[in-house]
DNA sequence: TAGATTGTTAATCGATTAACAATC
DNA sequence: TAGATTGTTAATCGATTAACAATC
């Protein structure tokens, strides 16, 4: 048995291999090379492969992987092969939005309860979920063995939710809110800032874009 | 005048500076150091220093950086001192959301145009801005000046849609959809992942939370 | 002045890519 | 077998961090 530190970068490439070796196997597409992925995928194929051989040896030399074999090992790897239950805080248009999102079931994600802060919004049903005030979280996250919490709170709220979250046992947090959020060792926060997404983007407008890299400045 | 390549990393870190400088300015806060930054925004400040420095010396020695100055100097920087004008297109929950998303005003980015490749939604009021037909695209980009694009539709349509951006003549896309995307040259693609986040969070639950990065493999 | 903090160079660290022997 | 493609090492590339002279 081999310890290995496998980097962040690596990880978070897994999601996107998954995701179209899904739409191969259900195009009914039973083998894939490294280089077909690359192409697809926009990755180097070598980065690809040496990705892959940090967790094992999927692959057959001169044939590729089989499609099916390695959704079913890099589900292992994500630990999407059981299930995890997510919690989701603010119930705004976002928050919403995201209840509304299906994708979660395919993959074993799936959100469980759904909170908000401001009391009046106590009992609001979205889709099959009823909304509950804060102090329930702690209890509801115990029972329902929730191991992620949602974030989509405004950015003034968010340490605060991050906080309750920590401290009611939650190991993982996806934060939406616009503000760099901390939480102690043990709890993992990934976080989808879109604002922040949407202004670099703007950095490549006009003179930048014919030569994609360079910026000029006196 | 010189001339640099500024990385994408270096890029994607100064809304990031740009949002907590905002926070300070606004509690009135004159000054700051890189030491301050880093400690807030979980950097390290001699990158942030570095960061800073490609464009020019904003700060004092001795002393660090007026808050006021460096914002106006961020946003000049990312090219936000001149109103940006941005077309969504797929008016899901998603989309509806974004579209009430109040904070690209104050940035000077605004969505100005809404489409549905959904004919049935033509009309359909979202705030103020009422859907409009795919067919319309290219010449209410021409007509409204409009630089930036997002994607909110379902990923087997996203790559259809970006090319209907880049046609149009958009040079900045913001994709939503959880597919790798494909744009000609000058057009550049920003991706908002949430999905791979969600997913890659999974691998650090359990037994990886006493130590972040490493993980055990036979 | 003494203390603090920048701007910048050099050192370190880590991630990507090229190359190729192994082998299907 | 011949052609293809993996797994893996070595080379390259790029980004982060440490250190410190300059100076406010």
């Amino acid at each position: 048995m081999k310890s290995f530190k496998i980097s962040e970068a690596v990880i978070r490439r897994l999601p996107i291999y998954l995701r179209f070796l899904n739409d191969l196997s259900l195009s009914g597409i039973q083998t894939v090379s490294s280089q077909d992925l690359g192409e697809k995928l926009d990755l180097n194929p070598a980065q690809i492969r040496k990705d892959l051989a940090y967790f094992g040896e999927f692959g057959r030399k001169g044939v590729g992987y089989n499609v099916d074999y390695l959704i079913e090992k890099i589900r292992h790897i994500l630990k999407l092969d059981k299930p995890l239950n997510v919690a989701l805080v603010g119930t705004g248009n976002l928050g919403r939005a995201l209840c509304n999102y299906n994708m979660y079931l395919k993959d074993n994600m799936k959100i469980v309860a759904v909170f908000d802060a401001d009391e009046a919004k106590r009992g609001t049903r979205i889709n099959h979920l009823t909304v509950q005030p804060m102090r329930e979280l702690k209890d509801v996250v115990k029972t329902l063995d929730i191991s992620v919490g949602i974030i989509t709170v405004p950015a003034q709220e968010a340490q605060t939710v991050a906080d309750q979250f920590s401290a009611s046992g939650v190991k993982g947090i996806l934060n939406f809110a616009p503000v760099v959020l901390r939480a102690p060792a043990g709890v993992r926060i990934h976080h989808v800032d879109f604002t922040a997404e949407l202004l670099s983007l703007a950095y490549y407008m006009d003179d930048h874009t014919e030569d994609k890299s360079e910026g000029v400045f006196e």
